[in-house]
This record gives structure tokens, C-alpha cells and sequence, in this order.
DNA sequence: TAAGTGATAGTT
DNA sequence: ACTATCACTTAG
């Protein structure tokens, strides 16, 4: 198992949102592991009215703005978690917002869509931070398939509906239902 | 289709 | 303090 390195996370947010697709998150809650594949994302970026980070640094979106290869996590809607994962150079914002995963170990409930995703990884606030590059949240190398890519509107957002930075594997049925 | 849920951010 | 909004989910 290869873990991504920070200098995957630290490039162009779109990018990083493609690439994610078909590697493997994994959770380790003591000696266990939850593991997904990534099969749907999301590209937010500095310059985007749909983003956090749109408005500057608060204290919400503070680690958008920070190191790359580090969880973003954010609570929303009085009920859900969301996780991402922050792109871009150190003092440019940006994140991608991983949607959904296919189970491939360990988990025990539906992880299509971001708030299912969380609640089957028992991932929340604590996380917020946490570096995917080691301890209890990382992110994998995946197999060597060839996937076909769509892209295709963002979901839940007012502004920039129009743009397609959303992502996810083609044929997939673990992709979140709209 | 609509309501629920509470943190967040911007405004008084 | 107050209020509108929100990168969602579930029930109906």
C-alpha cells in the first residue's frame, strides 16, 4: 500500500479532484480498518463563489488556506460531516470534497454522498486537520484500472452551478443519486 | 417534495 | 444579539 504523497495534494485543485478518483481511503479506528474506494468528487477553489474559501480565511475555512494533503472537515445542515481534501501550495486555497466511495473493506454502512460517507467512516470534527499522509486518516495508491472520467455540475451549491467540477467514475453505482 | 438540524458568517 | 444560509439526508 503506497500512500499518497503531500506533493500529490499540492498541485491545480482539479487535478487533484481527476487523480483522486480510484484511490483508496482509509480509516483506522485501532487495529481496524474501514476502507473505500473514491469513486465521486468535488473541486472548490479560492476564486469560486461556491467555496468557503471565496470570502478569505474565516475560522471555518482556515485549513483551505493551509498545507495541502490535509483534511478539511466541516459541519453542515445540523447533521452531516463533510470531508475534503486540501490542494493546492502552501497560502493558495483550495479542496476537494470527496462524495463518495465504493466499500471495499470494513464498511458497515452506504458511503454515497458526502454525509453518509463520514457517518460509515466515523469521521468528524476531530479530524479536521489530520494529516492524509499518516495516522488515523490516509489516502492510498489505487489499483491500476483505466477509468472513464465524467464531469458533471456540483451538487447542493447556488453560485457557479454552471461549472462542472464535479467528478466521478463512469458506470459506477456507488456514485451519490441526485 | 419538504422538513429538520445547528454551526457559521455577516449584519445590527 | 439576530438572522439567513448552508459543498445534506431522510421521510413521505
Amino acid at each position: 500500500m503506497r500512500i499518497l504523497p503531500r506533493s500529490f495534494y499540492g498541485r491545480n485543485t482539479k487535478v487533484v479532484a481527476r487523480q483522486l478518483l480510484g484511490k483508496y481511503l482509509i480509516r483506522k479506528i485501532g487495529r481496524r480498518k474501514i476502507v473505500g474506494k473514491i469513486v465521486e468528487t468535488e473541486a472548490y477553489f479560492q476564486d469560486d463563489p461556491a467555496s468557503h474559501a471565496f470570502r478569505g480565511k474565516t475560522e471555518r475555512s482556515a485549513p483551505m488556506f493551509e498545507h495541502p494533503g490535509h483534511a478539511y472537515v466541516y459541519f453542515i445542515y445540523g447533521n452531516h460531516y463533510c470531508l475534503n481534501a486540501v490542494t493546492e501550495k502552501f497560502g493558495k486555497a483550495g479542496a476537494v470534497l470527496i462524495r463518495s466511495l465504493e466499500p471495499v473493506r470494513s464498511v458497515k454502512s452506504a458511503a454515497n454522498g458526502p454525509g453518509r460517507l463520514t457517518r460509515a467512516l466515523k469521521i468528524d470534527k476531530k479530524l479536521n486537520r489530520a494529516d492524509l499522509t499518516k495516522g488515523s486518516l490516509i489516502i492510498a495508491e489505487g489499483e491500476r484500472e483505466r477509468y472513464n472520467i465524467v464531469p458533471a455540475k456540483r451538487i447542493g451549491i447556488s453560485k457557479a452551478s454552471n461549472k462542472l467540477y464535479r467528478f466521478y467514475i463512469k458506470g459506477n453505482k456507488h456514485v451519490s443519486k441526485i
